[in-house]
DNA sequence: ACCTGAACACCGTTCAAGT
DNA sequence: ACCTGAACACCGTTCAAGT
């Protein structure tokens, strides 16, 4: 049987899940492959390109399943929980996304939907991607730190030598709130700034007069 | 001369500026330095910790001048404003920064200052914090971004292959805009959301009806 | 067309030994 | 205390040569 660009990402998502991403190299994937490492280059230009292929499937998730038809906001929040899970269902996901400048194809649908949401609600196009990089980031960001349990074992270990300070307390706090939750109400103070803009557009006041 | 850890620091960021993160590597900086590889080790643990000093390096430039005194809104809006200029300082800045999880002095010494800011403001203690961490996650994001000069060039290569799409004619669009206008006009949302949710908890309506 | 085998030019890290 | 020299166990990538 014949080595494809599907089996080698494939391939690089077990290694990913198994052992993580400093330690997926393309001597240990030509190995699970039954391959030479050298011999994945005629599949992939590069170790990069390889990645950018595992990047975009792990993305795929995201539009896999059709959006509920509904409200412009709930189905932006519905997109940014599905991008976080689809991080978190994989070892060090958010990391390799975060590090691989996409332009795959399921990214770009995943994109194109988004935006559709936002220009179907009457946001100019512009400010809709404005929107959308602004949204992405959050996810990147906060999943990463997710992925990062060094995070946790760092800070205890510190905690003991440092003094009892403000900083302290809190990141104890942080750190032992539930991520979901964390996750979403920093969605919602972006969301919330959309709203706003977006009741501003349409030429009412920020008071909700409606009933 | 005796090496010191701050002559490592000084000489990591100097080859970062020339190089780039993926060129840093223990062996060229212990050129740098006039030593060998195996010198540095003495001073630092490993290369990560190395680049953790880097980083706080980097991000010490926030704090290293104190904050005009105003309303909590416009000195957050400063304080993410200097968090981005610090890593575009240097480059290949907010990946050094977003990779490693810093717990060095003068990071503390920013986080403590933006909670002060925010509690000071009337918010709790555990919301501010959750505040800091979407605001850092969207200027780590957002500034990771900026730095990956791969984005113009692979998207305007790209752009000539492909249809033309929404998607595409929207990409040029993000990619020609002014970053800072870009950058501020996310940070607005966000901190749009911070202050709904701030006269909430005073008791107001979302109306300002003061005046 | 698809892959092997072997090499090239590197890495980070360790550690005896020097001073 | 501070660093050298040399080694160890790896890397990503290339490319003639095989099938």
């Amino acid at each position: 049987m014949q080595l494809k660009r599907a089996d080698v990402v494939t391939g690089a998502l077990a290694l990913l899940d198994a052992d993580g991403l400093d330690a997926l190299t393309m001597r240990k994937l030509g190995a699970r492959l039954g391959v030479q490492a050298g011999g994945i280059y005629w599949h992939f230009r590069n170790k990069q390109a390889v990645l950018e292929a595992v990047a975009d499937r792990i993305v795929g998730e995201v539009t896999a399943t059709p959006f509920e038809p509904g409200a412009w906001d709930a189905q932006l929040a519905e997109l940014a929980h599905r991008l976080r899970r689809a991080l978190l269902a994989h070892r060090d996901g958010a990391r390799v996304v975060a590090g691989t400048y996409v332009l795959e194809p399921n990214t770009e649908r995943g994109a194109e939907a988004a935006l559709r949401i936002m220009t179907d609600a009457g946001f100019p196009l512009d400010r809709a991607g404005w929107v959308l990089f602004a949204v992405t980031y959050y996810v990147l960001g906060h999943t990463i730190e997710e992925q990062a349990q060094r995070a946790q074992g760092d800070w205890e270990e510190r905690g003991k030598t440092l003094p009892a300070s403000e900083l302290n307390r809190l990141m104890d706090e942080v750190i032992k709130a539930d991520p979901t939750e964390r996750f979403t109400y920093g969605l919602e103070l972006i969301l919330d700034g959309v709203r706003l803009r977006l009741e501003e557009s349409r030429g009412r006041s920020t008071c909700s007069e409606e009933k």
